[in-house]
RNA sequence: GGUGCGGUAGUUCAGUUGGUUAGAAUAUCGGCCUGUCACGCCGGGGGUCGCGGGUUCGAGUCCCGUCCGCACCGCCA
């Protein structure tokens, strides 16, 4: 027997009794006379005292000890004569009786610690290392906790958890796929699943009226702090469901997890059309946590000689609360903040509406204290509040007002991390023109179903057809998304027709899915979770790679196992690939 | 594909206008220390300044190229 108790259990109860522990030596306190040893293992750590009076063999076995070394220990728990309360095991020590190195260590390459010095790239190469720190462990700890969650409440609900195959079909619509030559097919290729989508909706053709699966998904484009090229979605399905019954479900389990997890009541979550976002917000995904919604002034600025407001299309303000006294620096940072090429303003408009009543602006050439302050009452501004200003034309504006309102709210601190702002956005456009290629593509995927309300307008004005589609958003992250799908095998066509795809084409894509609609598939719809988002945002991190054990860095490299990596002249043969620019 | 920031000791970083032997903290090694828990004190070792080229009497510092990392834009149904 290696071990009577963990690292992280004696307490005051056990004195007396003789343990044997194993773990991590995570720090040495070597005070001459006495050694302290800070021993470590995921459950915690307790502190090791070797004596003077020591057998000799613990002494000089002690005395060789390195940081991370594997050890196993026997002793008796003794009350502490100083008592450190910072650590659950502060109360008790284990005076050794016997040491054996199980594993000598190297040194590692960062301290293991809660603040390490080690940076990320560092950190991801030995990640196995970074995993022993407690921080990043613990996040793991509770994505483990919200997956348990997740399952036992999705069960008791009657969702019936089902694996869908890895090895799928390459679709041209949506994201890059990833492709999987096969050996036995030369010349073609599995992809894999950007989403279980296709086969969840056969489950419910199959009649399993509930499903859910907690599944990696795989998108072959470019990486950003909160995207991997393989996620994880909790990817969820049910039958004979409308909008509200699929929004009701998976509220109640979001609410759950707040509650199961942060002890936070969260009340029913609010709901805005996908227009009001855009109008208000310039978002599909507005961050709730703070107000500061857009107002449009186009119709009060017009016309007074100030000809970048005369020649733009819209002209929109967000209402910075109390920020009237901002300094020349400080509206010239954000004049800058707006300017970057990323953003790409071409400058910004403000309005001081001081305390005292008086109004002052960038523009006081063209506007006078009169007109300035209906701009201001406009946006509901008072004294004290700054308005600033965007304009241009409405699609670069709005995106451009949200960068500066986010802003906005961070400088203010209006963006607490423990705050959570949950938001269903609804009634999405179904279709999405694109300019380039000269078609309409499928803003969520090609099984989305139109509004009812909307679906006549599919062949005359389909920029115009609102979807049977929602998102969940919580604190400006997009969490989740679903709709209600298509089962019809008619309006199943009419919605490929509005994307393009001949009769053929849909047929070779989609055939499975079309066919299995001829025999009886059940109204049915659903939604997916991103689960990796959804514990950053429960962990508070705004990148995803701390709650993923092993994550990909910025060009999509594991830099521990060093891939993706070059094959074998074998194997390429066997999957008859040639490649055509060799490396250099 | 693009924009920005970064790459200097094991690690995290500083390094002035281009100028003597490139520093700090931490880690590490040695010595001292019986109540530490960020132990303390004394001492030591440790550098391809990412790589290649250029300007210059002289480059960590300036210029060009390149590689790598991070954030973002495009992209991500």
């Amino acid at each position: 027997m290696y071990r009577t108790h963990t690292c992280g259990e004696l307490r005051i109860e056990q004195v007396n009794q003789a343990v044997q522990l194993c773990g991590w030596v995570q720090k040495i306190r070597n005070l001459g006379a006495m050694t302290f040893i800070d021993l470590r293992d995921r459950y915690g750590i307790t502190q090791l005292v070797v004596e003077e009076s020591a057998v000799a063999g613990v002494r000089e076995a002690a005395a060789t000890l390195g940081r991370e070394y594997v050890i196993r220990i026997k002793g008796r728990v003794v009350e502490r004569s100083s008592k450190n309360s910072k650590i659950p095991t502060g109360d008790i020590e284990v005076i050794l009786e016997d040491l054996r190195i199980l594993n000598a260590s190297e040194l590692p390459p960062f301290t293991i610690e809660e603040q390490t010095d080690g940076g990320d790239e560092l950190r991801m190469k030995y990640r196995y290392l970074d995993l022993r720190r407690a921080v990043v462990r613990k996040n793991l700890e509770l994505r483990h906790r919200m997956a348990h969650l997740i399952r036992n409440y999705l069960d008791s609900q009657r969702f019936m958890e089902v694996e869908t195959p890895v090895l799928i079909k390459s679709t041209p619509e949506g994201a890059r796929d990833f492709v999987v030559p096969s050996r036995m097919n030369p010349g073609q290729f599995y992809a894999l699943p950007q989403s279980p989508q296709t086969f969840k909706q056969l489950l419910m053709v199959a009649g399993f009226d509930r499903y859910y699966q907690i599944v990696k998904c795989f998108r072959d484009e470019d990486l950003r702090a909160d995207r991997q090229p393989e996620f994880t979605q909790i990817d969820c399905e049910m039958s004979f469901v409308e909008r509200e019954d699929v929004l009701t479900v998976f509220e109640g389990m979001t609410q759950h997890l707040f509650q199961k997890i942060k002890g936070i009541e969260l009340e029913r979550f609010p709901r805005m059309s996908w227009a009001e976002a855009m109008e208000r917000y310039g978002s599909d995904k507005p961050d709730l946590r703070f107000g500061m919604a857009f107002t449009e002034l186009t119709g009060l600025t017009k016309g007074k000689g100030f000809s970048v407001f005369d020649n733009a299309e819209y002209i929109g303000a967000v209402c910075a609360p109390g920020c009237a006294k901002y300094t020349r620096k400080q509206t010239d940072e954000l004049t800058d903040f707006v300017k970057r090429p990323q953003i790409g303003a071409k400058g910004l408009v403000y309005v001081r509406w001081n305390e005292d009543g008086s109004l002052k602006s960038s523009v006081d050439k063209f506007y006078g204290e009169e007109e300035l302050k209906k701009w201001g009452e406009a946006c509901g501004a008072k004294p004290g509040d700054l308005l600033l200003l965007l304009c241009g034309d409405k699609k670069s504006t709005l995106p451009q007002l949200c960068e500066l309102r986010l802003e906005m709210g961070n400088r203010l601190g209006l963006r607490n991390k423990e705050r959570f702002c949950p938001l269903w956005v609804v009634d999405f456009p179904l279709l999405e023109w694109d300019e380039e290629s000269q078609r309409f593509y499928a803003m969520h995927h090609p099984f989305t179903s139109p509004n009812p309300e909307d679906e006549g307008l599919m062949e005359s004005r389909p920029g115009e057809v609102r979807a049977n589609a929602y998102d969940l958003v919580i604190n400006g992250v997009e969490i989740g998304g679903g709709s209600i799908r298509i089962h019809d095998t008619a309006l199943q066509s009419r919605m490929f027709n509005c994307l393009g795809f001949t009769e053929e084409e849909a047929q070779k894509q989609f055939g499975f899915l079309l066919n299995a609609f001829r025999y009886g598939a059940p109204p049915h719809g659903g939604i997916a979770f991103g689960f990796d988002r959804l514990v950053s945002l429960f962990v508070g991190l705004d990148s995803i790679r701390d709650t993923i054990a092993f994550p990909k860095n910025n060009s999509g490299r594991d830099v521990m196992i060093d891939t993706p990596s070059e094959i074998s002249p074998v194997q390429l043969e066997e999957l008859n690939i040639e490649l055509t620019a060799p490396k250099a």
